[in-house]
DNA sequence: TTTGTATTCTAACACCATTAGATTATTCTA
DNA sequence: TAGAATAATCTAATGGTGTTAGAATACAAA
């Protein structure tokens, strides 16, 4: 039996008396934003979506194609978040704050790495976010043959680092665990494995938990800009 | 209205004369790894794994906890078509085998790359995976320290790498088109931009549609192997 | 042949994304 | 200001999903 409202909405107000704001695709993001990082993106419908803007499902479907649009959306306004690099740094020093940046970006919001996975960057930001780094290596005098896949490689390595950090809080969160006992029930995992099997991994348990994510971080950062450094000393030869 | 079977199956032959053969794990892996390169990751669902194996849905449960614990499984059974690195090689050329024979598993089967991403490296093959690279990194004599965000980097390399490779070929697929055409597509979708706003991108596009990703690939793997080079040679020192 | 265990099935539940078409709200125009 | 046109939302339904309890069946051992 279907409720069916005994009155036309008049001036915004429902018989309720609660005021009846119109839906917009901004109003609809920035409540899939919270509800991402409330309940997952796993849990993540277009029904709770709407319950949550007290709406019926089908309305968002007037101001979005596609739940594959909206999630589309959705990683577009995360990334909207990014603050971009201090142009007065060293092209060095700024493609560490960009990295940085971006990495907070993906941690700030749950399940961000997932979702960055799942869709593709055409939207404004992300594609904004591809320019500025593009623009930092043009400056630094990469040439344009370089540009392209030094970016893709920052932007793997970051996405990929946040991705094992934010697994390890998805998975401390399911087991309802701090990082501490989760460190210790790692090390257990790997001790109880096979010895003659994996010896190395057994062996390089307690160095597998990642101890100080930033400093690890940084440094294997460090090792790709070194390698581009030297491409750039040696004159950008060769592809 | 449901059928029902008429007499019972007697000596593994069904009414219709067909031969019953009893399920396992093994069976069903199989079959949902076919299916997988058929429809995809997104498409595959229990049901249609059941079906295909002329069994109801419900008896998969008998052999699999969970949706996720197959995927799970699944994961582990493509790892298993790794070959490992010729250890009569220096270890330079041992990594190079390693991430090519990686990224080669990785894009053998569709959405290989999304399953790996959605998974956790717990099964037996991922782990071995994992291990063999520790063991080629201990033997070139990097530090226990150094070992497992070395070869974290290394995976999250190829992953991402790949990720990339398997995004074109889906796009490529949902749109019917070849990857030529799908260059000039790219290429069209860059320049129809705003040019004030994303200049470097515009200019930079025949460059952004990777022309041979073999040596991208090599390359890119090069500057990592350096970089560690240089650390092996420094001494493992700082973490 | 009976009994017990292993396996599969029936039937249902509670979700999910999406759509056509009716209904209501708002704006525009005469 | 009344009526027409448009915009926005809702009703209702379709066909899909993972999962489960418990009945039915198959197989093996006694």
């Amino acid at each position: 039996m279907a409720r069916r409202r005994t009155t036309p909405l008049l001036n915004n107000v429902t018989d309720e008396g609660t005021i009846h704001i119109p839906l917009d695709r901004n109003r609809i993001l920035e409540t899939a934003l919270q509800l991402l990082d409330e309940i997952g993106l796993k849990e993540l419908s277009m029904r709770k979506i709407a319950d949550k803007l007290q709406v019926k499902t089908a309305s968002l479907y007037y101001h979005v194609k596609d739940k594959e649009e909206l999630m589309q959306l959705l990683s577009d306004r995360i990334s909207r978040e990014m603050v971009w690099p201090d142009k007065s740094l060293s092209w060095q020093e700024q493609i560490y704050q960009w990295a940085g940046e971006f990495r907070k970006v993906l941690l700030s919001h749950r399940d961000a790495v997932e979702l960055f996975h799942q869709t593709i960057a055409m939207g404004y930001e992300r594609l904004t976010q591809i320019e500025k780094l593009y623009h930092l290596l043009v400056s630094a005098g990469f040439s344009d043959p370089h540009v392209p896949w030094i970016a893709s490689m920052l932007k793997n390595y970051v996405q990929g680092f946040a991705a094992e950090e934010a697994q390890l809080q998805i998975i401390a969160r399911n087991r309802h665990s701090t990082f501490e006992e989760l460190g210790e029930q790692y090390d257990q995992f790997y001790r109880q494995l096979p010895e003659e099997r994996f010896p190395n991994m057994i062996r390089l348990a307690s160095h597998t938990t990642k101890s100080d994510w930033e400093k690890e971080f940084h440094f294997g950062l460090s090792v790709l800009i070194d390698g581009f450094s030297a491409i750039l000393l040696r004159g950008n030869k060769e592809t």
